[in-house]
DNA sequence: TCTGGAATAT
DNA sequence: GATATTCCAG
């Protein structure tokens, strides 16, 4: 954690640009001495290394990064051990070519990845590298699943939203956090063992961790749920008397209520919010339609939403109000 | 822009 | 199921 790239550092500095891995793998060529060529590609594989590690609560958000990743970190282990063993240069075409060689029209209509890593991959790593184990991978990771695309999309393209603007500190209900980015989904197809026995799919790769991380931070901004609103016992007695104070649920609305309240970073939605549910409970408990049985709860404490609105509401005009917050709710 | 209602998430 | 957030239409 001390010895963070400087890359990565918050304070972005706009003279950095990120490097493809193409430009990685010529300074690598550059490199006359196998050893010192051996020990740039394992230093660079473990930076992505660690950088998986980093998006991997993120890896059901964040299916083409870590597809990205798992592609460059095989491919830069595969150039070390061929360094190692044969000596020979990087072969960087592998990196270039942007087109597909054959056989994978999956890749031609998502146009995002695009596999060409060649068929000598089988004969070299044993492992998973032939394109049905890709299929059955990249389908479990629901990198395809358009549904799920827009939705994403959906909520890139909507207007920014307030991230944790809540002011009241309470404790989250239902186990909500003060973040909630992704669904941490942790059902990723691909388990630590597979990764680290670099069971992925070979391909291209065109970004380094720095932008991965400039991209996350990004996507993770505009991705994040806003923080739940705990409506407290005294943040529900406000909401309450402005209510009282505006004649009733019924003929308040959201902004006055809020202006009324004067809380801190309560905003508009979460009046309305709360206003909606207010209104919901009071109409399922109206006295002109429940039993008598049902206002009796409805006095005697299971009230929360009725007693003092119902008051309000009823005794219009009236000074008497039984100021008796209710929730938290 | 504000609002109410409904869908969705937690 | 309850509650809060987000989306959508008026």
């Amino acid at each position: 954690m001390g010895s963070v790239p400087p890359e990565l550092s918050l304070d972005f500095r706009p003279t950095f640009v990120p490097k493809t891995i193409t430009s990685f793998f010529k300074e690598v060529s550059l490199i006359g001495n196998v050893s010192d060529k051996v020990s740039k590609l394992d230093t660079f594989v473990k930076r992505l290394e660690e950088e998986m590690r980093k998006i991997d609560a993120f890896k059901r958000e964040l299916p083409l990064c870590m597809i990205l990743l798992n592609d460059a970190i095989v491919a830069l282990k595969e150039e070390s051990m061929q360094c190692m063993s044969r000596n020979v240069e990087p072969v960087l075409e592998e990196f270039i070519p942007l087109k597909n060689k054959k056989g994978s029209s999956q890749s031609e209509e998502d146009g995002a990845l695009i596999t060409n890593k060649k068929e000598k991959d089988s004969n070299n790593s044993g492992n998973c590298n032939n394109n049905k184990d890709k299929k059955t991978w990249m389908s479990s990771v629901q990198l395809w699943n358009t549904d799920r695309d827009c939705s994403i999309d959906r909520k890139l393209d909507s207007k920014q939203r307030n991230i944790g603007d809540s002011t009241q500190g309470c404790k989250n209900q239902g186990g909500a956090t003060a973040c909630m980015p992704f669904k941490a989904d942790l059902s990723f197809a691909m388990n630590h063992v597979q990764r680290d026995q670099g069971q992925v799919v070979p391909g291209q790769f065109l970004l380094l961790p720095p932008m991965l991380s400039q991209i996350f931070g990004l996507y993770h901004q505009q991705t994040a749920r806003k923080q739940r609103r705990c409506w407290s016992p005294e943040l529900h007695c406000r909401f309450v008397n402005a209510l009282q104070q505006l004649g009733g649920s019924q003929v308040a609305t959201p902004k006055l209520i809020r202006e009324l309240m004067q809380v801190d970073g309560l905003t508009n939605d979460e009046v309305k919010s709360h206003l909606q549910k207010y209104r919901l409970h009071r109409r399922r408990l109206s006295p002109s339609t429940a039993s008598p049985a049902n206002q009796a709860v409805v006095v005697l404490g299971a009230g929360l939403w009725m007693s003092q609105d119902q008051q309000g509401e009823s005794s219009k005009g009236s000074s008497s109000q039984s100021d008796s917050p209710q929730g938290p709710l």
